[in-house]
DNA sequence: TATACTGTGTATATCTTATATGTACACTAG
DNA sequence: CTAGTGTACATATAAGATATACACAGTATA
């Protein structure tokens, strides 16, 4: 398969795995219903254990992105775009109200940010 | 003095101090060169360790809030208020430019995540 | 039903980071 | 000198993240 790990990546291992299947998803490569590779094909292939492989699909699984089922193996699942952007969009709307939160004790509004990342100008 | 620490608070000891002088300063009500209680002052009326209060001050004088001199004590810094907002903008750049690219694989730009959190009426 | 795949549950090991601490030492003013 | 101040060092503890082995259970099919 297409998956590499690095050990110069200091993202875990679990993550580096996750990472390249969700692009591979997302780009088209691995399209809805294909089978992936056993936990144990994967783990062989990479030199790591079955269990961080598991670890990984785990995680697929519960961000929808994959469908697991005991003794059968793991399948790309179909998708639903509109409603992981959506989950995705709540998340981010809960850190930027965070940030948002942090940043008025410094008389900086969610104006304010906008501004500069858009990376024009900051008012004076 | 006006600081209250409470178990309740899932935030740790030594934050509890340093949020708590931040909005005292950032309020107007410790004025620059003011003396902050000593250390071990600190540390008796709090009941807790000397050493979490010197932790607590050591960050306050890192981001820029007070002063600390060795044997004289800490005293609330003549605050460049313009110099710090910019510096928090800087970060909160660098947050927002992690969020966005994360935000990429799911097809969400800036201006969509600057329309939800306005939507959600976020403004002081 | 035997078998050769598949995933799962449980228990643990290791490492890192965060948090909190005591004690002996050094600086400063009067 | 002394009585206050902060500092350095060495730990201790707890919590969380990461990675692992091995025995167990589900599934398809010859």
């Amino acid at each position: 398969m297409f998956i590499v790990i690095s050990p110069l990546n200091p993202d875990p291992m679990y993550k580096q795995v996750t990472d390249q299947i969700k692009d591979a998803i997302a780009s088209g490569t691995l399209r809805p219903e294909t089978k992936l590779p056993s936990i144990r094909e994967m783990a062989k292939e990479l030199k790591i254990s079955m269990i961080t492989i598991k670890r990984a699909y785990a995680d697929l699984e519960n961000e929808g992105y994959i469908l697991t089922r005991s003794g059968l193996g793991s399948f790309v699942a179909d998708i639903n775009w509109d409603k992981l952007r959506e989950e995705k969009l709540t998340e981010i709307r809960f850190e930027i109200t965070k940030i948002l939160h942090a940043a008025a004790r410094f008389d900086i509004s969610a104006e304010d940010i906008f501004t500069t990342v858009r990376g024009k100008g900051v008012k004076e």
